[in-house]
DNA sequence: GGCATTCTGATGTACGCACCTGAAATTCCG
DNA sequence: CGGAATTTCAGGTGCGTACATCAGAATGCC
């Protein structure tokens, strides 16, 4: 057994444990020990074994931050989130901006990439454009054939790929950061039928109109599904609508209420599955219903903040995209740095936002 | 203006920005531009603000691995947790040994130590008994003048501080990590209002049961506040009973809502601000009452993860000690380290729990 | 078949990553 | 000129990695 150390770093005992006390305990050097625990080739199965079992002996973990350093270079991500209006991505991009500090301190350079989600084509298009230009991407996915596949290409390319908000299930992606959203659907309907109660004596449950984004993102499709088993399994004196699509437009939604309204005397309350739920109350306003018809919809933004406190939206179901896009940084790097990622921390939860715990 | 660059480091034009980068642009050495940046002092004012200057100009942060690395000594930290069987509290003390790989990471050790928290003079002793043994301390607070001055003693002799879960708001402790129990405490009141709904034709609103852990805790006397707050305000046809203490205790609970239940004919709900729902929901089961009086409870615990399954309770508002404990850690951390907190990552949020976003 | 030579895979060496810090050196100022 | 204030020097911090080294296998040649 030959001795590795030199200057003052020659106490095996004390102090916390580095790589160089596994190497020793091994008999090997520090390079072959940083092979084996960084899982490179070149070393042969009898000395990985050893150097394991002095791992595994001295319960040895690496310290992230010399490791981080050592690596000694950068990361580019890309961000890839719908453009237009939509005030939940905006968030999402504020947040990454304001995380700026936190990749720049990890050498991670982020840019968000304005694409048209709803555009199989143009969207595969630029993910196809990606490798080279980034280490790993995070991505609002379209759940169709095409992007799945460029998904997989970029995987097979060795990139790093993390669906966020919105999922491809079925694709190659290591990772989904966003919430489930049948789950959130369902818990929509709770609160739906929570609120409005049991018939009274002699009256039917009455209506519930469905405003949606778009049939082709799953997560709206999702709280759909979700929101309509609930009302089917527990709240059968509710009669679901048939989902209305407003493309998450405030305008197109207040026409849409406007028709629900006119079309439908006994309904009862709306559930909004996605954006521009302004449109709703602006009808609902309109119509002198505030408070009349129950709303519940999604995300919390300054629009639906100002309607619940004002009482139009009677809960929000949503996520918080600050979390989210932590856990977008995270889980990147974790990918890319070969890092252990914690599901438990990176669960992002769905929340129920009354007008109590509002943040 | 010198040189201070060696090697081949002598590349300040390209390449990430480094502390070398902004010492010669201010014209200093790498040691007085890291006195600077970390604020330690033996520098002239003059040189200080060049060095400022510079970091402003060339847009300096410092390399967390780097800086974390270098500063190569380890911290202790101490959580004193309340003992006797709460299962919340537990869950919390499991949250920071699962965290043990993250504080390893960092070269921070954890150690918990149980503490009576209902006895002021013992709490106030062992927490004098910490300066030389540990770096920084998170407690679960009596908030008791007694407790206070401890509190403040340590952060005098240079500990940080940080309060968990139950705060200490007039103390000097540097942060405090958990919810506002004063809005769960609203949230719990609005659900109660909204799930009984309005009073019935004919029918007068009820009454409302409460229990409660214990007086001297702050978190379940703001909880109390803060739902008898939105009772009042918007749920006049409800009546609080006086709040029961049960000590967290699911058999003295048990017992409490036996008596609720026999002397309170027009009980429609019970809220419980703390630990012990099991028993309430023995107590409706031998009644023959799960689903007839609304319940709401604090905290997901396998116990009020079931009740909320089977209908007992209907929604849970709550804490997450995961993310407590990793906003503990955190928060320690930059503490000792002169890091900067992100206050909006360390917001904790009141959780809003129902059957159907259970996570 | 014996021996020198090339090749290959396994292992070790040494330096760099970017910052922190105690001791040494320098400057300042009365 | 002496002591305090300020600044610099130099040596860590633990790990990654390009390059050097080395042993043994494979090859080639006589």
């Amino acid at each position: 057994m030959q001795e590795y150390v030199r200057g003052m770093n020659n106490q095996t005992s004390d102090g916390p444990l580095t790589l160089r006390d596994v190497a020793a305990a091994a008999g090997v050097s520090l390079a072959t020990a940083d092979r084996v625990v960084n899982g490179r080739p070149g070393v042969s199965a009898k000395t990985a074994r050893k150097v394991h079992e002095a791992v595994q002996r001295l319960g040895f973990r690496p310290l992230a931050a010399a490791a981080e350093l050592a690596r000694a270079r950068s990361w580019r991500f890309a961000a890839i989130l719908p453009g237009g209006g939509n005030r939940f991505m905006m968030d999402i991009a504020d947040n990454i901006r304001a995380q700026a500090g936190w990749f720049r301190a990890r050498r991670i350079g982020v840019e968000i990439v304005e694409a048209d989600v709803f555009d199989a084509d143009t969207l595969a298009a630029q993910l196809a454009a990606l490798p080279g230009r980034f280490d790993g991407v995070a991505l609002v996915a379209l759940d169709h054939p095409r992007i799945r596949a460029a998904i997989d290409d970029l995987v097979e390319g060795g990139m790093a790929v993390v669906t966020l908000v919105s999922d491809a299930p079925s694709s190659r992606r290591q990772h989904y950061v966003g919430i489930d959203n049948i789950a959130a659907g369902r818990t929509a309907g709770s609160l739906v039928g929570r609120f409005l109660g049991p018939p009274r004596n002699g009256e039917t449950g009455g209506a519930v109109g469905i405003i949606t984004g778009s049939g082709s993102l799953r997560d709206h499709a999702e709280r759909r599904f979700g929101f309509g088993q609930v009302l089917a399994e527990e709240y059968p004196h509710l009669t679901c609508l048939m989902p209305a699509e407003g493309r998450d437009d405030p305008d197109r939604n207040r026409d849409l209420v406007r028709r629900m309204l006119a079309d439908t005397p006994d309904l009862v309350a709306i559930y909004n599955t996605g954006e521009g739920s302004v449109g709703i109350g602006e009808a609902l306003a309109e119509a002198g219903l505030v408070r009349k018809i129950l709303c519940v919809g999604h995300e919390l933004t300054p629009a639906t903040r100002r309607m619940l406190l004002d009482g139009s939206f009677a809960a929000l179901v949503a996520q918080d995209p600050g979390h989210e896009v932590r856990s977008m940084g995270r889980v990147l790097h974790a990918l890319v740095t070969g890092q252990e990622i914690v599901a438990a921390q990176e669960h992002i939860r769905v929340q129920v936002i009354l007008r109590d715990n509002l943040p």
